[in-house]
DNA sequence: GAGTAATTATTGTATAGATATTATTTTCAC
DNA sequence: GTGAAAATAATATCTATACAATAATTACTC
């Protein structure tokens, strides 16, 4: 019962090839540069048609691994873009995953006008927006600030949401489609509201996290989120391929 | 020449059935939990063979925008893990888009041994390694110290690896394959060794970065790299489909 | 030799079917 | 009704083939 990399061959020949193909390549064997068999070789190789193994090698070929072209052939993709999965916390998941209790608190629920908003240095035309602030607690102690405007031109059921006791980061992702999101991390020291509403001195390194969430052109919804720098962490995990991290 | 979502048709049948589909998902006019048209049917509207359908829909999937399975059919897939796309920065490049000369100066260049690495608070087995303290520049003016340590078990070239010139980081993306790696962003006051090397007061707000990268179950090389708060943020994109972002 | 045209190798897309797998639904026995 | 067995509907995989698109190579011309 180790927990070592599972050795199980797909059951399905085109995971197998691809599988295959894949640990070659992770174990250097083959390198950045590398030319790949054919299809034609690989389809004799392992005695199977051609769209079988085409299909093993659309999906390398889809998750970055490699890199094909007609004619050319396949290659071994250069190293790619240096970029990870960062996971998101759910807070209310983190904050119980520690044994603690979670807490949620609106401090602030508003309606304000349009183009009141300046997040991110942009002044772009945005609507009416409900603006909720809240802060996340573990065991009634505050570590997360979290300032959201919410478009109402986009999200107009928000308008009637009720924010006292679920928050509205949970309420969006449940109910608003959403095409595009970006998010800024950045370290910060707390400023004078973050202090009092986190209970820290004055000057105390915070992450913050803005995050910006599109439908199409459209903004859905801009969230400010300062946590305290000593209570959390964010990870990004990477793995070549969405199968094998 | 708007800069507008591309309006344009794919070219391929099978990334045309995929686009529409995909885009009746993230308009929402097909939420979470609804079922889609069967293949026969989709095989029947766009009248060509099921197995043009079935790339167009197994490629959603792979994405996570739908879920399938025998028999139960095709469902879209509930509001998705949330997680987003992070671009470690190329430190050289981000400076170098700003309009900045990019310099680097390693400060330490030494041999450890074995077991004297207790970064991310574990106490692995970690054999000799290849210690580089060094700082980057922006104009001159420190942006970032790093600390690397690369275990020479797994990377036995690295010992002979010229790091005057060429950052540890890059050197490292060029000649070693990995499978997998791992991030922890986190705010923190500038410590002393921080304070002195980015010229910043102490307690300053910093970002830190702890990257660690694996191939297999080995460590290749773990990364600690402190950035100053008021010179660097990262920032996650996200967009639902590898495509469509 | 330089430039151009023809050839060829390789992947991309698509078709039409066959069989396998699996979860649901229906039927049947009791 | 309940539980087991059979039928069914849906996706999954695979084959064999055809043709299209593209880029490297070769052949040819001047």
């Amino acid at each position: 019962m180790h927990d070592h990399a599972p050795d199980v061959r797909p059951a399905t020949l085109h995971a197998r090839i691809r599988a295959e193909v894949e640990a070659r390549i992770l174990s250097g064997e083959w390198k950045p540069g590398d030319r790949l068999p054919t299809e034609t070789e690989l389809m004799a190789r392992y005695g199977c048609s051609r769209m079988t193994v085409n299909k093993a090698m659309a999906s390398l070929a889809a998750t970055g691994l490699i890199s094909r072209n007609r004619r050319a052939g396949t290659v071994v993709a250069r190293p790619r873009v240096h970029s990870a999965v960062l996971n998101i916390p759910d807070i209310r998941a983190d904050i119980e995953a520690r044994g603690a209790v979670y807490g949620y608190r609106p401090l602030l629920d508003e309606l304000r006008p349009p183009c009141c908003v300046h997040l991110g240095a942009e002044g772009h035309h945005l609507g009416q927006s409900r603006f909720v602030r809240s802060v996340h607690l573990a065991d009634d102690s505050p570590v997360l600030i979290e300032d959201r405007h919410i478009f109402l031109d986009a999200v107009p059921d928000a308008a009637f949401a009720d924010f006292h006791g679920e928050p509205p980061g949970p309420w969006l992702l449940g109910h608003v489609p959403w095409t595009k999101a970006e998010h800024r991390i950045a370290a910060i020291a707390a400023d004078a509201m973050a202090t009092r509403a986190l209970k820290v001195s004055s000057g105390t390194p915070c992450l913050l996290v803005e995050r910006r969430t599109w439908r199409g052109e459209e903004t859905l919804t801009i969230a400010r989120q300062v946590f305290r720098g000593d209570a959390f962490d964010l990870t990004a995990r990477f793995g070549p391929t969405p199968s094998g991290g």
